[in-house]
DNA sequence: AAGACGAAAGTGGTTGA
DNA sequence: TCAACAACTTTCGTCTT
């Protein structure tokens, strides 16, 4: 990284390293970060905004009861007392008999309370997370609280024992994207957090296994809005790929081939159809695969539709 | 010079014994 | 648990525009 990052930028301007204007406020780490290359432009934020995100009405009722917002790393910190075992005064007087009920009834609460703001904190630590991840990855509100719904459901099964909260984070945002019909390549995540492919999947297969989710396998046209939308394709090139890939469909040349090199094919086709040809390699940057497997599809694909392409 | 092409060898995940 | 297998990737030399 460059050692300016520490310069006056406002988060309205552009980022440094690749010139992108989509900087986003990071509340749960207290940065500006670049969407597109990742890069932290600024550090501490003098806002940090809310300590919570409410997924839903009835979270927001129970959040919104506190007072001012704390960064969750603080909670708890010096609000807290703790109570001796010993039945002695803070002067080290003994209590009297009659007062020894109150006491016991006061450890009583405060064993409880510790006990609800753990598992409060370690939400708190989840939704930090997954808005981190779901800010890197755009993600529409309605998937970000699908997957901290599930996530939530998983805490409830107490599936997250033995296995770290980012993980079984990153897992709901992966099955929310796929319940949404919007995959995201387990390529991508892994990319964008700390965790590898192997352990997102293995967490996410877990987690659907546990909650009895039913998932569908992805169709190559879930990924073709994106495709086009990267590449700020039309509308017309869109609904082209929408047609190659349904007849690819229906003369069964989809089985066993990967969807996203499928859709990425189509897209090729249909932007050389539409007269808003993109290279093989523009494509493959987007849809993360390479350019021979756009070219083995979509070879396949003319011959077997009979569609001429001609570049 | 850039893009498209395709052969050949390598990689990681799935499947079935 | 292991080997076979198909899809996909990497690499690279060649052809086309």
């Amino acid at each position: 990284m460059n050692g300016n990052k520490k310069q006056d930028i406002e988060y309205t301007k552009k980022c440094p390293q690749c010139g992108s204007i989509n900087l986003a406020k990071d509340y749960s780490r207290g940065e500006i970060v670049c969407q597109k290359c990742g890069l932290v432009v600024t550090e501490d934020l003098a806002d940090h905004g809310p300590e919570w995100r409410a997924f839903d009405s009835e979270q927001h009722k129970k959040k919104a009861r506190a007072g001012p917002p704390v960064k969750y790393t603080l909670h708890d910190k010096g609000l807290s007392t703790s109570i001796s075992w010993k039945n002695r005064d803070a002067y080290g007087r003994s209590i009297p008999t009659k007062n020894r009920s109150q006491i016991y009834r006061l450890r009583k609460w405060q064993r409880r309370t510790r006990i609800s703001s753990a598992s409060e904190r370690s939400l708190a630590e989840a939704f930090a997370v997954l808005s981190r991840v779901s800010s890197r990855l755009n993600l529409p509100r309605t998937i970000r609280e699908r997957a901290g719904m599930l996530y939530r459901k998983a805490a409830q099964k107490n599936l997250i024992r033995g296995r770290s909260v980012e993980v079984v984070v990153i897992a709901t945002v992966y099955a929310a994207c796929r319940l949404a019909g919007m995959p995201r390549t387990l390529d991508e995540l892994s990319k964008i957090t700390s965790m590898s492919r192997r352990d997102i999947g293995r967490t996410y297969r877990f987690v659907v296994r546990e909650l009895g989710l039913k998932m569908s396998v992805p169709s190559p046209l879930d990924y073709v809005s994106r495709f086009v939308n990267d590449l700020k394709l039309g509308l017309d090139v869109k609904k082209k790929t929408v047609e190659i890939l349904k007849q690819a469909i229906d003369e069964e040349l989809t089985s066993g081939r990967g969807p996203i090199g499928l859709a990425a094919a189509s897209l090729y086709m249909a932007s050389v159809l539409c007269g808003e040809r993109r290279t093989q390699k523009e494509i493959s940057d987007v849809a993360r695969v390479t350019e021979v497997t756009i070219r083995n599809r979509y070879k396949e694909l003319s011959k077997k539709l009979g569609i001429k392409v001609n570049i």
